[in-house]
DNA sequence: AGAGTGATGTCAGGTGCTGACATCGACACG
DNA sequence: CGTGTCGATGTCAGCACCTGACATCACTCT
């Protein structure tokens, strides 16, 4: 995974072969691919973790409490998992935006992140519809936060961010 | 395109070449390849119609128009530009829902989507983060929307899921 | 009639990715 | 101590995706 986000960032991800990588990681390019499904895969492989962090959270909170005061905690969660890991994330960053085929499968984990979501308030009780919207719009409120945090110019940290994306779609939308 | 579609939809994405549709469609698979970029590509040549639809209402809406009141019908205009394609729809859903590779492009055009959007609320005096929220959120309820529409048990017309998610996503929030 | 233009065909080649089989070291068991 | 199992890795062959370079052909403008 290292020698990966290397070489993506010093050369680009399309002016990397498999066998770069395999081999600044001293194995084989056969190895590479079971370990990683694909050349995307491999800068992808935590993004379980950050889902987990939402979800649980979800799960942690009072079972009475409305979906919104419920995905506030989770949007917390989420955001503290990335907190200490800002310098990786940029970097990361840069080399995703650079790339649509990795953008891509970014979108994927983050349509995965909403499922889960979606799942964890239909369990509370809410219908498909507002299930659905509602995770949408938080993954989109954390979508934002995280592109405005990974900004050199901003220095409030994920956490204060998101919190400031809800406030701003709970604004715009009432 | 429709010899590709009727190829995925017949025996799978994964299990269909380039060469197929190039042989159904009477021409070289290298024609196939300068028509669209990659084996992806043929199933969202139309994606952006939907994109001038959303944008176009969006731009068309009252300069003092509050955000909410501005993306309601750029909503509506999305969802009337697919309005007469249900069946079609249906069977190309079918296909990308089966195919996690075609979910990722479908989801860069949403991204795209939601870029758009951001900009056009941008132009209305609307702050990055605040723009970005609500397009997040628009087309969030966009993408809900539009899996109940196509589900065969809905029986409403999109525009009208489309509102409902919109309503959904109001109560949900405040 | 001839030149230009755009779409298509043909060919060669690189890269991503997979299946099948071989190798090797760690460990358990008798 | 010898042996068998198992998981990780290496090796090799091969298909499919995608691209660049050049040729061909129909069509159009002059």
């Amino acid at each position: 995974m290292a020698a990966a986000l290397e070489l993506y960032d010093e050369r680009g991800f399309e002016q990397t072969t498999v066998a770069d990588i395999a081999e600044r990681a001293g194995v084989t390019e056969r190895t590479f691919f079971r370990h990683f499904g694909d050349k995307r895969e491999v800068l992808f492989d935590r993004d379980g973790g950050l889902q987990t962090a939402f979800v649980e959270a979800l799960a942690a909170a009072p079972a009475d409490a409305d979906a919104w005061t419920a995905l506030a905690p989770a949007l917390d969660a989420g955001c503290d998992f990335l907190a200490d890991r800002r310098d990786h994330a940029r970097r990361r960053q840069r080399v995703i935006d650079a790339t649509p085929g990795l953008q891509e499968r970014e979108l994927l984990k983050l349509a995965a992140l909403t499922a889960a979501l979606t799942a964890g308030l239909r369990g509370r009780g809410l219908s498909e519809l507002a299930a659905g919207v509602a995770a949408e719009a938080v993954v989109g409120a954390f979508r934002v936060a995280f592109t405005r945090w990974i900004d050199p110019a901003e220095d409030r940290d994920l956490r204060t961010v998101g919190r400031a994306a809800l406030a701003e779609l709970r604004a715009v939308v009432s």
